[in-house]
DNA sequence: AAGTTGACCCCGA
DNA sequence: TTCGGGGCCAACT
C-alpha cells in the first residue's frame, strides 16, 4: 500500500490537462514540501504500481527536460505521448515550456 | 544499522 | 554564462 504522499502526487498529476506539462518542483511546492522535489521523482518511480494510470510523461524538470524518460518501460513513448497531445519536444526538451507549464497553485486556485 | 543514491532545485563563484 | 556544492528525505544496498 503506497503512502499518502504518493497518491497525492498521482492525483495531482492526473489533473494535468492534455497538452500541458508541469515540473517536479511545482508539484512538491503544491504539496507543501518545496524542497522535496526528489520525492516527487520517487513517487513517479512508484507510479508503475499505481492503481490507476499516471500520465508521468507530463511531468518534467524545471527547464522542461524529459529527465525521466529513461525510466519508462519504453523511453520513446514519453516523447511520443507528449507530441500526440500537441506538445513539441526537441532534443529531449519541451519547446515553449514556459507557456505550457501548468502551475497547480495558479490553475487550481482559479477554480 | 549506516552509508549511498536519486525521474530535483537553489545559490554562490 | 556555466560549474560545483549543499540541501532535501525516502528507498536501496
Amino acid at each position: 500500500m503506497p503512502s499518502d504522499f504518493y497518491t497525492d502526487v498521482w492525483d495531482l498529476v492526473r489533473l494535468i490537462p492534455e497538452g500541458r506539462v508541469t515540473s517536479y518542483g511545482a508539484i512538491a511546492k503544491y504539496l507543501g514540501s518545496a524542497r522535496s522535489s526528489r520525492m516527487v521523482g520517487w513517487a513517479m518511480n512508484a507510479s508503475h504500481s499505481a492503481p490507476e494510470p499516471v500520465p508521468a510523461h507530463r511531468v518534467v524538470n524545471r527547464i522542461g527536460m524529459l529527465s525521466g524518460k529513461a525510466h519508462f518501460p519504453d523511453p520513446d513513448e514519453m516523447q511520443r505521448r507528449l507530441e500526440a497531445e500537441g506538445v513539441v519536444v526537441e532534443n529531449d526538451r519541451v519547446v515553449d515550456f514556459d507557456l505550457l507549464c501548468w502551475n497547480p497553485m495558479t490553475e487550481l486556485m482559479l477554480e
